[in-house]
DNA sequence: CTTTTGTTTCGTTATTAGACGAAATACTAA
DNA sequence: TTAGTATTTCGTCTAATAACGAAACAAAAG
């Protein structure tokens, strides 16, 4: 057998679908977002999150940067705050994403 | 009662979709359980996969012991080969744990 | 200008994840 | 018994994750 062209092994939806769910993959990351949906009109401040969990600020800003980064929320800094919510566009497609991934056929 | 009272920050569903997602969060794994989902009639053995995909059967076997884990899929020994499904009742639970989620409200 | 405030970044450490090839396992067939 | 087959487990390596406190930052208030 010669070599195997595998240009492209995975989807774009498989890519995708595994970026979001990495993000979701640690509790505190659940929270957040719960947080934010559940506070989806008036958005949060770091703070707000930071009073019920039992993480130093620093590991939730960590936390903050990598749903940030996966495009689950933003942040819009309004000093000295920072308000966080959820992003639309990513929530929205991850929701659509993981919503055919379990409801196919 | 108790001598100490562990404080509960999250809540189960926030661990458990934690727990989905984190089995997701890898293309491999994803993949792994698109190509079950679209067998769910006849299982597959890991050697189907391996097939498709440019890892070594060890890491594979990795990922896929991590899905038995998390409860996404099952095991069926089958000598020489071991057949693989989809965990229905886990897949169900994570089917149904990231809707409301991600449809609340 | 200096202090205060809320948050992030940095530096460090410990743990976990992801990958591979080699070796082990478990069963079948010869 | 021995050989063959499919898959997992082991040992090892590197990279990524999670956590903390200290320090830095940016804007507002004094």
């Amino acid at each position: 057998m010669e070599i195997k062209e595998k240009v492209k092994v995975y989807t774009d939806k498989q890519e995708k679908i595994a970026r979001y769910s990495k993000a979701l993959g640690h509790p505190v990351r659940v929270f957040i977002m719960d947080f934010l949906v559940k506070n989806t009109d008036k958005c949060c401040y770091s703070g707000d999150m930071a009073e019920e969990l039992p993480i130093a600020r620093s590991t939730l800003s960590q936390h903050l940067k990598e749903l940030k980064e996966a495009g689950l929320i933003q942040g819009e800094i309004n000093p000295p705050y920072i308000k966080y919510c959820i992003n639309r566009t990513g929530w929205s497609e991850a929701k659509e994403l993981l919503g055919t991934f379990f409801n196919r056929k």
